[in-house]
DNA sequence: TTCTAGATTTAGACCCATCCAAAAAGATGC
DNA sequence: GCATCTTTTTGGATGGGTCTAAATCTAGAA
C-alpha cells in the first residue's frame, strides 16, 4: 500500500503531489479531485471516498498558494497592534486566535509600535499578500484617510480599540464611555467628591472616549472638582503623575486612570509618598489585566475583556469578508466593574444587569 | 497622466493590474518588467527607470501569491507560541517581528495553548501555506517525533525556549541553567543556606533546565538544604506554593521561582502570611517583565530578554531557510540578574562580566 | 424503447508571476 | 564591413489550483 507509489507518481518528493497524480491515482480528472477538496456535494460518494483513499496514499498536501491566484480567497488576515509586549494585546491576539481558527484562518501579525509608517508598510506587504482582510488598531497619528486607502484597496477593515475616519465603519471595541461613568458611580456611592482622572495623551478616539465619560459622570453627579491630568498610558507614567496630582490642593481623594499599567504606577507612586492606596486614596484602573488581581492592594478595574474583543473583531472581519458591502458594524462590548481593594470597599462585584461575560451590544451604523 | 490609463489598461479595477500591463504600458516584456520588480542587474538604467514608471503610474501591486506559486520562496514563516497573552511573549513576538520585517517577511501567528493538537493543526496549515520555515516554542505534550516530521516536510524549523527530540537541531533560547546559577550564586552571598525552588511541572527542556540549575548550585556551594515545589507557572500557582513551603520545618529562607508571575504570588502569598517579602523570605523571579521594577516591593528577577530571544530566533530561521543544510545552530542569551529590593539587598545591579544588553553566546552542533 | 430532467464528471481556459534558453541589440576589434 | 563578444530583452513553458460551460451518465416517464 506504500509501495505501490513508485508507479503513480514516479521519482517524486512527497512535497510536490499535485491535484495531477492525484487524479491519475484515482482515475478521475483534475477538476473532480478539485470539488472533492472543497467538499463540494457533486460529487458522488463512491468517487469522493476513491479519492480521499488517493488523497492519503500519495500524502497530498494542498497547495493554499495555487488555489489563492485563481480563486477569490486566502484565508488569511492581517492584524496590526500597536503594542503587542502589552498584555492587553496578548489576550486580545489570543481571542482573534481563536475565532480565526474555527474556520481555518491563520492571520499575519504586526507591531506597529505606534509608527504609522510601519503601520503603511505592513499594509502594502498585506496587500501584496492579498489577505483576505485587516484587523487594524490604529497606531497614533494615523491619517483618517487610511481607511479610506484600504476602501479604494478593496481591502475590508475593522477597526478595533481606536477608531480613525467618519463612519460608518467596522468596529470592535469596548464602551469606554460608559466604563467611567461605572467607576464615578462607584467612587460617588463611595462617597468622594474629589475624583481625577490620571493618564491618556492624544488624540486617539480611546482617550476622547474615556475623557467624555468623566467629564460627563461628573456632571451627572454635579460635582465641582475636575483634574484630568494627561500623559503617558505606562507604569512611570502613573507613578510621575500622582505625584504630581498629591501635592495640588485640594487633592483628590480618588482616581481613575487610563489603564491598569498608569493605575499600578499610582498605587506604586502613593506608597512611595506614604500613602496607603484605598485608604488615602482610592484608584481605580481599566482593562482588567490578570496582575490587578493580586496586586497589593488588589485593584479595582474597569474590566474590558479583550479576549472577547478579538473574537468579536475576528468575527467581524470574517462577516464583512463574507459580505464585502454588507451595512458596516459596531461591536461595542459594555465593560464591568471588577471591584477590589484599591478603592476602599471590600472585594465584591458590582451586581451589573449584564451576564457574567459580558454579552455584545450591537449596532450597526 | 492619470487619464491615459483608459488606453493602455481598460476597464480594469486598480487591483488587477498585472505585469502584462506594465509591459505595455511601457513598451517591454512581462519578463523585463518581472526583472525590473526583482532588481535584477541585468536590466539597462534607462529601461529600469521607464518601467519603474509606469508602475508607479499605474498604480501596479506585486502578487505575492503568483511569485510564490512559481519562484520558491514565499517571505512568510509560521510562529508558535503556548501562551500569547503572557506578557513575556508578547515581547518576544515584538522581537520576532522586528527581525523579520527588517528582511521582508511577515509571519502567521498561531497561540497553540499548550495543546499539541491545536499545534499539530496550525503546522498543517503553514504547510498548506508554503511558508519558508516555523519558529516553535513547542506545546506541552508534544511528540518528539514532530521534529522529524517537520524535517521530512521540509520544512525549516528552530526551536525556542523548549526543546524536544535529539540534537543538532536549531534552537534560541536562554540560558536557564546559568540564570538559577545567578540567582543561588547571590543569595549564598548575602548569607542565606536554605533556598527553595519554585514552579514548574512537566517534562519542559526549560523546566528541567532550571532544576538542573538549582541541584548543580546547590552542590556547588555545598548547601544541604534542598527544596524543589513543583507545581504550575501561574501568580496563583506563587500564592498556594508559598503558603505550603511556609508551613515547613525548617522554613526556606530564600526562594527562587520558575518565572516572576510565580514570584509575585509568592510574595503576595509572603504578605498573606504577614511575613514580609525580602526580610522574611528572599524572593528572585525569572523573567525580569517590566513589572517587576515596579512591585512592592521591587522584584529581583533573572532577566531572560525575551525581544532578543524573538530576534536571534527569527535570525536564525532566516539563515536556515537561506541555506537549509547549514550547520544547526544554537542561539542561548546569557541571562542576567537584576538585583532589587526582594532579596533584601539594596536595588543595584550584578556587575557582569558580559556587556550591558547580554550578547548571544554562539555554538553549533 | 426513446426521451428528458437531474446528477456527475470533465476539458480547457485562466489566475499572475518566474524561469530558461535563445534571440536581439550594441560594442569592440581588425 | 564583418565576425565576435557582451549586454539586454524576450517568448513560451511552467507552477498548481479553480472556474465555466459542456459532456456524460442515470433513472424514471412516455
Amino acid at each position: 500500500m506504500t509501495q505501490d507509489t513508485a508507479r503513480t507518481s514516479p521519482r517524486r518528493d512527497s512535497s510536490s503531489i499535485t491535484l495531477q497524480d492525484i487524479a491519475a491515482h484515482s482515475g478521475v480528472s483534475r477538476s473532480t479531485v478539485s470539488l472533492v477538496l472543497r467538499e463540494s456535494p457533486l460529487v458522488a460518494e463512491r468517487t469522493r471516498l476513491k479519492v480521499q483513499r488517493a488523497i492519503k496514499e500519495l500524502g497530498y498536501v494542498y497547495n493554499r498558494g495555487a488555489a489563492a491566484l485563481r480563486g477569490s480567497r486566502t484565508s488569511t488576515l492581517g492584524v496590526v497592534v500597536y503594542d503587542i509586549a502589552n498584555p492587553f494585546f496578548g489576550a486580545m491576539v489570543a481571542g482573534i486566535d481563536a475565532a480565526l481558527n474555527k474556520e481555518g484562518y491563520v492571520s499575519f501579525l504586526a507591531n506597529s509600535e505606534d509608527s504609522p509608517e510601519r503601520q503603511q508598510r505592513f499594509l502594502e506587504r498585506m496587500r501584496e499578500h492579498s489577505v483576505d482582510g485587516i484587523l487594524l488598531c490604529p497606531a497614533e497619528g494615523t491619517p483618517p484617510s487610511l481607511i479610506d486607502t484600504l476602501a479604494e484597496w478593496q481591502l475590508p477593515c475593522v477597526q478595533v480599540l481606536r477608531h480613525i475616519g467618519a463612519p460608518p465603519f467596522d468596529y470592535a471595541s469596548s464602551d469606554f464611555v460608559l466604563g467611567v461613568h461605572q467607576a464615578v458611580d462607584h467612587l460617588v456611592a463611595l462617597g468622594h467628591r474629589r475624583i481625577a482622572f490620571l493618564g491618556g495623551n492624544a488624540e486617539h478616539s480611546a482617550t476622547q472616549e474615556r475623557w467624555q465619560g468623566y467629564t460627563e459622570a461628573l456632571a451627572h453627579h454635579g460635582l465641582d472638582y475636575q483634574r484630568l491630568v494627561r500623559g503617558n498610558v505606562t507604569r512611570s507614567a502613573g507613578l510621575e503623575l500622582i505625584e504630581t496630582l498629591m501635592r495640588e490642593t485640594p487633592r483628590p481623594t480618588a482616581v481613575i486612570c487610563h489603564n491598569d499599567l498608569v493605575a499600578f504606577g499610582a498605587m506604586l507612586g502613593l506608597k512611595r509618598l506614604g500613602l496607603t492606596p484605598g485608604q488615602d486614596c482610592a484608584v481605580i484602573g481599566t482593562d482588567d489585566v490578570e496582575e490587578a488581581t493580586l496586586g497589593d492592594p488588589a485593584l479595582t478595574s474597569v474590566a474590558t475583556h479583550p479576549y472577547a474583543i478579538g473574537e468579536e473583531a475576528a468575527r467581524l472581519a470574517l462577516r464583512r469578508i463574507a459580505d464585502p458591502d454588507g451595512a458596516r458594524e459596531q461591536v461595542v462590548l459594555a465593560p464591568r466593574l471588577q471591584v477590589r481593594e484599591s478603592c476602599g470597599s471590600s472585594s465584591t462585584e458590582i451586581p451589573a444587569t449584564s451576564p457574567a461575560t459580558a454579552g455584545p451590544s450591537l449596532s450597526s451604523a
